[in-house]
DNA sequence: GATTATGTGGAGTAGGTATCTCCCCTTACT
DNA sequence: AGTAAGGGGAGATACCTACTCCACATAATC
């Protein structure tokens, strides 16, 4: 729960509202960068939460600082849902699980897909939570193939491939159908299995041709 | 073959030199956009053909001309690719093909992927052809699962989201291993499967860690 | 070869966006 | 009440992009 750097911050404590207002701006850049990604300005963060720039600026010196500050705490979520898969017995259905659970967190915020994604932002804390997730989800993978529910030619490599599909149909869709991308991972899931049956029943209705059409009108490349 | 807007254009024909500059316009107009997608500017296709902005606007009253002119085109050999494909025996088969032909397509060509699936741009020409491609393919995906080949929950739309993922596989790959996307559609297509058999094999090795780590690097959300 | 219509180059204009600073004013704490 | 800390937001700075303008160059024509 350490707010500032420095190994051991002396940290006078902020004024009352002070500490408001910080906790003000962190809640709007969750809100901002969720919808709009990272390429929201902090000027645009400081009017959500009400606030000037100057306050902003005061607080956190730079994009980078403020991102670092919000998103460690959300990247430790996903890397806490591995863990936990890493417990369940049946090693297929926790690799889907945790695959299922990330994109639903990938989903609903576009901040967090860019940050997991690109290395852009958040070179600190950040990346250090990034590199904690490797050996996990490579685990997560393995076990899944011994246990013989992953086609054995699955790397975990594809894992960051698989939610930069899932993260195009997110953005491609969600002002027409957020979730849509839900019937897109099942398709997808069903082309992971070692030994596959017959199709799952997929979790979303598809597009029509004027929901395409939409989509395509408000998507900016 | 008509070169400019107007019905019966009377077109006193372009002097010999500005015609050769009209030509390399379009060609070096097709490497840039293919390349940099279309958010690429006309004062870098100017430079890259080795010409004056002032030349390029002359000739292209907009960047909207210029994206009609080029990629009207290249959208008919996708058309063409659907109509061939419509022809052949094995449903399945042709749906497989016309997939892996247009994903190639796409693959070598930021600028095609943009225009087929945003609405940004082109608006006349290239919209007519979009148009043409959409009961070509509804066709090819009925008679793909009227075969018993492709699963029957598939709708023609999510041919868009197929291509759509696989282009972001390739946006964020290319730098580092350009012919990823064809390991990423053949695990999609092997989801597509009514009756899936094994998983095919996969045309190609994946990312390794410090692969991954370079893709990341150098792509911007 | 001279004349003229056509074409060319690229600095420059207009208009946008983003990050971050500065300084006057307000508020909380003692 | 006095003072240190915080807040607001216009504006400085530094980009970027689409597009124009016109002195100069070249091709076509006579």
């Amino acid at each position: 729960m350490a707010r500032d750097a420095g190994p051991a911050a002396p940290a006078r404590p902020l004024r009352r509202d002070a500490e408001l207002n910080r906790r003000r701006i962190l809640a709007s850049a969750r809100e901002v960068f969720g919808q709009r990604g990272l390429e929201a300005t902090l000027d645009d963060i400081a009017h959500h939460a009400g606030l000037g720039v100057g306050t902003v600026y005061r607080r956190f010196p730079s994009k980078e600082h403020l991102v670092e500050a919000m998103f460690a705490e959300r990247m430790e979520e996903v890397g806490d849902l591995a863990e936990q898969a890493l417990k369940a017995e049946d090693a297929w259905q926790a690799f889907v699980d945790f695959t299922w659970k990330a994109a639903e967190l990938h989903s609903s915020d576009r901040g967090l897909r860019e940050i997991m994604l690109s290395n852009k932002f958040g070179h600190n804390h950040v990346a250090e939570e990034k590199a904690r997730m490797v050996p996990l989800v490579t685990r997560l993978v393995e076990r899944a193939q011994a246990a013989g529910g992953l086609r054995p030619d699955f790397a975990p490599s594809d894992m960051a491939l698989l939610h930069m599909m899932v993260g195009s149909v997110v953005e491609f869709t969600c002002a027409v159908d957020p979730d849509l991308w839900r019937r897109s991972l099942a398709m997808l899931l069903d082309g992971l299995r070692a030994e596959p049956g017959k199709p799952s029943k997929l979790p979303h209705p598809p597009l029509d041709e004027d929901e395409i059409e939409a989509a395509m009108s408000c998507w900016r490349p």
